[in-house]
DNA sequence: TTAAAGATGAATAGGATG
DNA sequence: CATCCTATTCATCTTTAA
């Protein structure tokens, strides 16, 4: 991650085969042609690369011939530098679409941290400085008329200082503490504010690829030590306050987890309003663990335009557990269920495993698939203890040892006392893939288990994208980010929502070439455009793809769980972690989406 | 060199109990 | 209310084998 090593390979891809049941709406056929790779003056340069010095004018007609007023181009790179193209073309589009629509706060949150964080002297450890007063020293003054409503002349309540001092305490800046305190309002928790304060360090840190791997390191575990020290002081705060108006404050997760409802069971809720800010199209679909750490879930739907998430456990559709948000945009109103159904139950699943199963194992459902399996030195064990308890059931603490294992590692019976874990197909049938498709391409074995463990659960996800086939008969565009092994795009096939044009971005090569593969095998005849990595995707990019394929009706993902999944022993760290704090590149990406496309809304 | 196996808990939620 | 118990979890790293 600290370098891209691979260039943007933008194939596209125009099927000729017509033997499927999705009908001509493709592009003229021709061989596979390879897009050149942007190379303008401000694109293909990451957020690390610099410019040639000197170029200012040069630069400044470069946006300045895009549609941006020269004195407000002018003072951007003024204010941002001229090393960052793409942050400068974000903020010029994030003004751009102020001016157009009174935005909320939100819009521009991340253009003012980010900006703000440019100036990163503070990349040392922040927990023993106190001071800080060189932090937040720049310019933050032009942009108080964009976002401060009458709200924020009233008088500080004395908890608003109590806050403060908090915060001060745990080696905020006051600056920092008061702006956090500023942006998430006087009535803000306090995990709120701290995790403001984390995410405009993510933003920084995110931001800081240029620097020596060594000091990254260092930042980052600053980062991360920095995070627990937060929860715990958040405690700490809990308990001086006892039970305080913060609890109620933090999303938790539905029981049962069944979202805005299930084809087996419906919710009480049958209708949202969205944000003025959040409707589509562009339509998204965002996806991640539900069982995040501490106030990630109240991050993620603050950036993504405080929409409440839909918590929905995949063991209503299948027959394993899947406890996933999901945060969209999307009608919630006639949904439908993927056909044929999946099978529900583990005998359903696994009919063969019902002649070995014993009765004192009362599972019907798998937990979750994850991206490792059993040993088979475990299952060995197993066997041999079952084996010296003869033919009875066994006692009971030889029973809950099983049991607990069976659990853990998602075990099924295979023979006599003989437990194993799930093949690779086996997981490819019960997260709704065709039988094989991870398999083949010189992929290993280990790897098909990581790749399905990292996937969608079709026909969940399917479930909530069924909307979308009465309001897109022609087809749809799709921006598939973090894509995986596709699961997004089975499940739109697999509605019957023809695929117009899908640019994915994944970072795994394997991955892409599975994607590509079904792509083929499935005779698609829209456009498959694989990138790399996100970060890669700029605005000068999305511009050049938005007129390319005119538009994208739903960009879908779901960003790295790794640092926030429970299993991760090792770096748990949070949205702030290296490979989850991607997410603001989910956001990013999709706000930029919404920039350009509503400022093209004349023409698309 | 690569694939597979094996070892490695903590965070979080919810329920029961007193 | 605190305390204890059960249950779950899109993983990472090192060693070993091929």
């Amino acid at each position: 991650m600290a370098e891209n090593n691979t260039s943007l390979d933008c194939n596209i891809d125009w099927n000729s085969d017509d033997d499927r049941e999705i009908d001509n709406y493709g592009l003229p056929s021709s061989s596979t042609l390879t897009a050149a790779p942007s190379n303008g003056g401000s694109s293909g340069s990451g957020e690390g690369s610099s410019s040639s010095p000197g170029s200012n004018f040069e630069l400044i007609q470069h946006f300045v011939g895009m549609g941006f007023p020269e004195k407000q181009v002018a003072q951007v790179i003024d204010e941002l530098g001229d090393k960052n193209h793409n942050l400068v073309l974000e903020t010029l589009l994030t003004y751009s679409a102020l001016e157009n629509s009174p935005k909320q706060p939100n819009d521009i949150q991340v253009s003012e941290e980010v900006q703000r964080d440019l100036s990163v002297q503070e990349l040392q450890p922040v927990q023993s400085d106190h001071s800080s007063a060189d932090y937040c020293a720049n310019s933050f003054d032009e942009f108080s008329d964009v976002d401060s409503p009458a709200r924020d002349v009233e008088t500080p309540s004395s908890d608003e200082d109590d806050k403060l001092l908090f915060l001060a305490g745990m080696g905020y800046s006051v600056d920092e503490a008061s702006i956090a305190i500023e942006r998430c309002g006087p009535d803000s928790t306090l995990e709120e504010l701290t995790d403001f304060i984390c995410a405009a360090q993510m933003a920084r840190a995110s931001d800081i690829h240029f620097i020596e791997l060594d000091e990254k390191k260092l930042n980052l575990g600053s980062l991360s030590k920095l995070k627990r020290r937060k929860n715990q002081d958040c405690d700490a705060w809990k308990k001086k306050k006892h039970r305080c108006e913060e609890e109620d404050e933090l999303i938790r997760l539905p029981k049962p987890m069944i979202g805005y409802g299930v084809p087996t069971e419906s919710n009480e809720i049958v209708h949202r309003t969205i944000p003025e800010a959040a409707k589509g199209p562009p339509y998204f679909y965002y996806e991640n663990v539900a069982l995040a750490p501490t106030g990630v879930w109240n991050t993620i739907s603050r950036f993504l335009y405080d929409i409440e998430p839909e918590f929905v456990d995949s063991k209503f559709f299948c027959a394993c557990a899947r406890k996933r948000g999901y945060i969209h945009n999307l009608p919630i109103e006639n949904r439908f269920p993927l056909v044929p159904l999946p099978p529900f139950t583990i005998h359903e699943a696994f009919p063969l495993t019902k002649k070995w199963w014993p009765a004192w194992d009362k599972r019907t459902k798998l937990n979750c698939l994850q991206t490792s399996i059993g040993s088979a030195k475990m299952t060995e064990r197993i066997r041999k203890a079952l084996e010296e308890c003869g033919d009875d059931d066994p006692p009971l603490h030889v029973q809950k040892y099983v049991l607990d294992l069976c659990r853990k590692w998602n075990l099924v019976w295979v023979g006599k006392n003989k437990l194993a874990p799930l093949e690779p197909d086996e997981f490819e049938t019960l997260l709704g893939f065709p039988k094989n498709h991870t398999r083949g391409g010189g992929i290993s074995r280990t790897d098909r288990y990581k790749s399905l463990g990292n996937s969608f659960q079709v026909d969940t996800v399917a479930y909530h994208l069924s909307v979308l086939k009465d309001m897109y008969p022609e087809g749809i565009n799709v921006l598939s980010l973090f894509s995986g092994i596709g699961g997004a795009e089975i499940a739109l096939h697999r509605l019957g929502i023809p695929l117009k044009a899908v640019v994915e971005v994944e970072i795994s090569e394997a991955n892409r070439n599975i994607m590509r593969s079904w792509w083929e095998q499935t005779n698609q005849r829209g456009t498959l455009i694989d990138i790399a990595d996100v970060q890669q995707v700029d605005a000068d990019k999305l511009s050049e793809l938005i007129d390319l394929i005119g538009g994208f009706d739903l960009v879908i993902g779901g960003s790295p769980c790794n640092n926030l999944a429970g299993s991760n022993r090792v770096s748990r760290d949070g949205l702030e972690g290296k490979e989850s704090a991607l997410f603001y590149d989910y956001f990013r990406i999709l706000d930029l989406v919404k920039t350009i496309m509503g400022s093209r809304s004349v023409r698309y």
